[in-house]
Parts: C-alpha cells; structure tokens; sequence
RNA sequence: GCCCCCAUCGUCUAGAGGCCUAGGACGCCACCCUUUCAAGGUGGAGAUCACCGGUUCGAAUCCGGUUGGGGGCACCA
C-alpha cells in the first residue's frame, strides 16, 4: 500500500488498504507500507501521522514500512518514504538516459499547455508531440545556455501492452496512443509513474493491488518496468467507491476523511465490516464478520468489477450492531471520550445499559447522558412549559399529575429505577391517565428534554436530591 | 475527443446454463411490543436481471452489438 501524504487517511485509501491487508494475510504474503511523499509541495508530515493512526485505528498492521509517523521505517527494503529514496531514482533515470529509453525535454509550461491547447481545438489526442526528441547536441546546449532545466521524458515504446489483471482479467492497451511522459521534472524530483516501478521492484513487490483509477496507468508502469529490465508483479484493480451519484467519492460530495467517522464514534469493526462488503462479498448470506475473520475469507478473484455506492445509512446499521454487541465495560471506555469528565467512571458504567441500544454513533451518547452532568438550572433552562404537557392535557392537569407523582416518588420504598416505576405506574393507575401521558412531564423534568434514556433508570442515576428538585423546578414553572 | 473499465430491487449484494414465479441485508411502509427515543419481532412494497440480437431444448448467467455510467489521458499521486 502507497498512500501519499497530501491529506488525511481517504476513505477509498482506506479500503484499498484493507484490501491489500486481507489479500496478504489470506494468502500468507506481507503487507507493505510505502509513503509516497515525493510531492513536497503537497505533502506534510502532519497527513502522514493521520494516515498512519487511522489505519492503525482500523486495526491494520503492515510488516514492512513506517510503524509510526516521523518513526524510522523497518523491513528489509528500508526506507520506506520515498523522499529518503532519492539516490536509487537518479540512478535508474541515468539508465534509462543513457540506454535512450528516455531523453531531455526542454519544452517549459507555456509551451506544453499552447501545444495541449491546439491539440483540443484541433481535436487531436492532448499528448506530449515529441519535439524534444529530435534535439542535436547544439540544441540542448543552446537550451541550457538559456538556463532551460530539463525535465526527463520516457520515449513510451509504441507497443501493444496487456496484462491478467487480478480482478478484470485480460486487459489491453495500445501504448501508441500514449505521449512521452515526463518522469523526473527539471527541478530534479522523479514523478509518481517512475518512482512506483522503481520501489516496486527494490522492494520486491509482487502483487500491486490498487484502485480502478489506476488501471489505465498500468501500461505506462509496464512499459518502463520493461525498459528498466525489472519483473513484472502481478496487477489487481479494485472497483472505486462512489458518491450517491455514482461519481468517484470525492471530499466534495461525501465525508471521505477517515478521522471524520472516527471522531463521530464509528467503530473500527464497523468500518472494517462496511470497507469490505464494498466491492467484495464471501458468496454467503452471513455478514458481520471482524477483521481476521475477513482475512481468513477474502479472495482477492472474487472482488466485484463494477464500484459501490457508498452507503451511509448501512455504516450506522452495522455500526449500532456492533455497539449492541459490545460488553459494558468496553462500551464505558470507548464511550468515555464522547462524554465529560464530571461523569465519573462509576456513573458510566451504569449509563451504558440504558444507553446501548440507542446508539448509532458513539458520539450520540453526549445527547443522551447530558442531563447527568448539567446543573438543574440548565435542564430547566432546556424547555419551555408547554413541553411539559401530555397530549390534550392543560397545565393545571398536568401539575395535579406531577404533584401526585411527586407524592409516589417521596413514598418510594428505595430510589431505584423498579421501585420508582412501580410507584409511578400506580400513581399514574390512581390519577387516572395513560402510563405514557403520565411520564413525559416527569421525563422533560428530569431531563429537559422529551427524548431520553429510559425514565427511571435516569433518576435512579441523577439521584434522590436532583431528581426531586427538578420536579419541583417543573411545578413552579406550571404554576406560573 | 481518444483509450480503458463496468452494468441484478433506491443502496450493498447472492447468483458461475435448468435449484430464479431472482435470495439476503440496509433503507422504506404497516402491524406487534413499548415510558420517550431506540432496540426487537412479524409482514409488505420494491428488479420485465440496462436494451437488442444471437448460441442453446433451456440464459440473469455464454457471444455480439447498442445504450448508459464511470475512470484515465499533468514537470499531481
């Protein structure tokens, strides 16, 4: 895998990562991590740390690369940025120079887009015209006088390329169509499409395994891995992930920034779950799998050819799944991050029961257990006294009602969400109203809000004191 | 424009010639349960398998074409 540190962890990076995870754990193989940081003008530091720790989050481990941003790279085949490779590329370009598989190219910007612009009036192919390929000697002398930098073209031999790709098969291209591309610019810093093949075969790569976009590049790696005498890995290109639109998913039209659903309280296992069944599926009707589960299934030929929808209301089902599946415990500490620290560790503990099946996102738990922390002023600062009524009930009723539950509540044998109950059930039977009617002014009372976690199990938690306060508080606001 | 890839319910998918009057899941609707919200249970709507031809006794599955969609064509990765 060969991310490129020019933002945060990408959802498709991702998946792709993951697919590359599986298909070397499944068949034995190692899982290698490659920084692609050669665009210095793009890439930071702060990107690379991002990527690492939401891939790391996912519970993703490679056995060559970076273990940790800024870290130093273990493997064999050390360094794994490319940025520390530099050495190795120049070398490579030096052969290719010298064996006339590439060639100078003093062309500047303003010339390259004039020539790209008369081919797109003229309806030509926008590709490279090959002037500098002609050059004398006296040319690119006279050239470098003006103090033109070259750049490095590769003279694409004009060749039929086809390979068996992992996943789609035979798969041909015409490299005759293609221009000569430039693979070290005149600043001297080699370009993606070179370094790739480079790495690739420095490092003993045998098996690329990357998104569809790539797909139309792997004749131009192959015709340089050919120029270069290096073997040819095996090539898989998995189906990208799409916008509702079915466009490629982009920042514009989804939240693709891993770190974004982690901080709204996904789960790793759930996203690990969801990145899988997009594009691949184990034939069966089973579906929640974990990670080494996955790897033990995965067959990277059973990989789907068309991309997937990017479904978000399918990530919160499997998310709240996995939630529901969580013990308590566990639930309590990965919850603690979404909810303050004045609620203690004890209080939380005993939260989670009443809070696990409502959850979608872990962060929606800092909604739901707010009422716990807030003082009573803010509760009832929450609601106006028209929340308070029941359905069809005028506020004189409901005072009367949540005077008589105020009186069952003071004569409850224990504060403890059954016996609070049973006495509220009985006062509610006695007042003559609907359980439901009854409870909801207690409910916005209590919490300030006409949602909440379950009615007594809340008060068991807020505590004699505070709960009858706020009731107090509601009946005040009635009688004004 | 050129090249390449793709095509089963709204979405993710099962399906490798007869088991398909196309299965599951999400979402949606209804009902049940119910203290709100959820969760859970039951049921339902939803796909002439993009279209047209062919091969075959038989095609969602094989072949060809059409249409539609997507991706790529940088001194970005």
């Amino acid at each position: 895998m060969a991310p490129s540190p020019t933002g945060p962890l990408h959802i498709g990076t991702a998946r792709t990562s993951l697919y590359n995870y599986l298909f070397a754990r499944h068949v034995g193989g190692a899982f290698v991590l490659r920084v692609e940081d050669t665009d210095a003008a793009r890439g930071t530091s702060e990107w690379e740390q991002d990527i690492i720790d939401n891939l790391h989050w996912l519970g993703l481990s490679w056995d060559e690369g970076p273990q940790v941003a800024g870290g130093e790279d273990i493997g064999p085949h050390a360094p794994y940025h490319q940025s520390q490779r530099m050495d190795r590329y120049g070398a490579e370009a030096d052969r290719l120079l010298a064996s006339g598989r590439a060639y100078h190219c003093f062309c500047t910007p303003l010339e390259l887009d004039a020539v790209r612009r008369e081919q797109e009036r003229t309806h030509q192919p926008p590709r490279y015209n090959g002037r500098c390929l002609a050059l004398t000697d006296a040319d690119r002398a006279a050239f470098a006088a003006e103090g033109r930098r070259p750049a490095l073209r590769f003279a694409v031999p004009p060749e039929k390329i086809r390979f068996d790709d992992l996943i789609r098969g035979e798969v041909e291209f015409d490299n005759a169509l293609l221009g000569d591309f430039v693979i070290v610019r005149g600043d001297g810093m080699p370009l993606y499409h070179f370094v790739v093949v480079v790495d690739d075969e420095a490092m003993g790569i045998t098996h690329v395994v990357r998104g569809e976009d790539h797909l139309s590049n792997t004749p131009k790696h192959i015709a340089l891995i050919r120029a270069l005498g290096y073997r040819e890995p095996i090539f898989g290109h998995i189906p990208l992930i799409l916008n509702p639109d079915r466009t490629k998913m982009s920042k514009r039209k989804s939240q693709t920034a891993m770190t974004a659903y982690r901080e709204q309280g996904y789960l790793p296992e759930a996203m690990v779950n969801f990145l899988a069944f997009l594009g691949w599926s184990p034939g069966t009707e089973e579906e929640i799998f974990t990670l080494a589960e996955l790897a033990a299934r995965f067959e990277i030929t059973d990989v789907h050819k068309a991309g997937a929808v990017f479904d978000k209301d399918r990530l919160d089902y499997l998310n709240g799944v996995y939630i529901r599946t969580l013990t308590d415990a566990d639930l309590a500490a990965r919850l603690r991050p979404f909810l303050p620290n004045a609620l203690g560790d004890e209080l939380l503990l005993r939260l989670v029961p009443l809070l696990k099946e409502r959850l979608v996102r872990l962060a929606d738990a800092t909604e739901l257990a707010a009422f716990l922390t807030e003082t009573d002023a803010q509760v009832a600062a929450l609601y106006e006294s028209d929340l308070l009524l029941a359905k069809g009930r005028s506020g004189p009723e409901t005072e009367a009602a949540l005077t008589a539950a105020q009186a069952a509540f003071r004569a409850a044998p224990a504060w403890e969400a059954e016996a609070l109950e049973a006495v509220a059930r009985a006062a509610a039977e006695a007042h003559g109203w609907k359980a439901g009617d009854f409870f909801r002014p207690i409910r916005v009372a209590v919490t300030g809000r006409m949602v909440s976690p379950p009615l007594f199990g809340s008060m068991e938690l807020l505590g004699r004191e505070q709960s009858r306060a706020r009731l107090e508080a509601a009946l005040e606001r009635l009688r004004a």
